[in-house]
RNA sequence: GGGCAGUUACCAAAGUGGCCAACUGGGGCUGACUGUAACUCAGCUGUCUUUCGACUUCGGAGGUUCGAAUCCUUCACUGCCCA
């Protein structure tokens, strides 16, 4: 891990900053957000594509009520398990929170791990339509009944370009573009401009983490706590819901196989750790591509706000 | 003490004379990912090497053979059964 202290490389454009705290899960972006949004009193906008969800409070790891009291908190229990969200569509939520925010406050704070929701407010999405459901089990149907073969050949009628370079192996990629052809009538490549979006105000990266056996111990451990605040519980208020997309969530779908019968608890709560510490790697092999994040070690909340302090000065 | 079965890479487990550095699964590692993304997908996984390839492996030792993880002898360990 690389603990970067010179903030030369950032160069400040606009008056109002987005500070954007990132890293794996468990890795203690929570706690450092609170010192933060308390030295810079700055509202907390989370980029935790679970902790939307108002009825996934323990297995989110979500900020519990007396924290959500102390500091104001956005995209939070702001949505239901059964409503339908996307990156693009909470890209153009947080550019309008933060369009409010920024009258009264020079300093935001994003907060999470979810890549590509911090990436959509950091870079933009381009426009892409969302897709209806109509559209959606249609495309579904097709996968299930006619095979992946089936499916990248449809593709490949409506959209020779992003066939090319799609993940051909991966269903959900090639549904996705299929989806958008069939329900805009065009290819989904010629929505596809990958331009960087231009945003008014500054974004600074910090990213947070731990060595490997460090952070697989952490998180270990806070299954475990998960666990014994009733996890189990929560997760079978939604068993008849295990289907929905917000559901199919790490803490939630290996308790779903338990119940299931497909495995014992134990088991469960094994594979909730194992595919937590996968999901952290993911995480970092996303952000390790991202050279504007500078890394600290959690434990180094001094040097954060330092850092911090030191940028926020040179504008 | 006697009988039978077994010992393969991190784990499980195929392979029973050449196509074997060794199927497959798990785990691990690495990576991809612009809209269902805590999803989904891919590659690697004996050592050295960018590749070609070279080298060392299938409990230990010895042997048979042009050639052995595979056959023989023996030793060790494990499991089951009979005493």
């Amino acid at each position: 891990m690389t603990t970067n202290f010179d903030s030369s490389s950032f160069i400040a454009k606009y008056p109002d900053t987005l500070i954007v705290l990132l890293g794996p899960t468990g890795v203690g972006k929570t706690n450092i957000s609170f010192k933060l949004a308390e030295k810079f009193t700055s509202p907390i906008i989370s980029s935790d594509s679970r902790q939307f969800y108002k009825e996934l409070k323990i297995g989110t790891a979500a900020p519990g009520d007396e924290e959500l009291s102390l500091f104001k908190h956005y995209f939070v229990a702001s949505h239901s398990v059964f409503d339908v969200y996307n990156a693009g569509q909470y890209e153009q939520d947080v550019l309008k929170l933060l369009g409010g925010l920024f009258l009264k406050h020079p300093v935001a704070l994003l907060v999470g791990g979810s890549m590509m929701y911090i990436d959509a407010v950091c870079n933009g999405m381009d426009d892409i339509p969302s897709v209806n459901d109509e559209i959606r089990n249609r495309c579904q149907q097709l996968y299930a009944d006619n095979g992946l073969d089936y499916i990248q050949n449809e593709l490949k009628k409506l959209d020779p370009e992003h066939y090319s370079q799609v993940d051909l192996q991966n269903p959900k990629r090639v549904l996705h573009a299929l989806e958008i052809c069939m329900q805009t009538g065009k290819p989904y490549s010629s929505f596809r401009k990958g331009e960087r979006k231009p945003r008014n105000f500054n974004v600074l990266k910090i990213g947070l983490n731990r060595p490997r056996p460090e952070l697989y111990e952490r998180i270990n451990h806070r299954v475990d706590l998960m666990m014994e605040a009733g996890l189990l519980q929560e997760a079978s208020q939604f068993y008849p819901y295990k289907h929905l997309n917000t559901l199919n969530t790490v803490g939630y779908k290996e308790l779903f196989d338990y119940m299931d019968g497909k495995c014992s608890l134990d088991e469960a709560v094994q594979m909730i750790k194992q595919d937590s510490r996968r999901y952290a790697k993911r995480q970092m092999t996303w952000f390790n591509r991202d050279k504007d994040i500078f890394w600290f070690h959690p434990d180094d909340v001094g040097g954060v706000v330092r850092f911090i302090d030191n940028v926020l000065q040179k504008k």
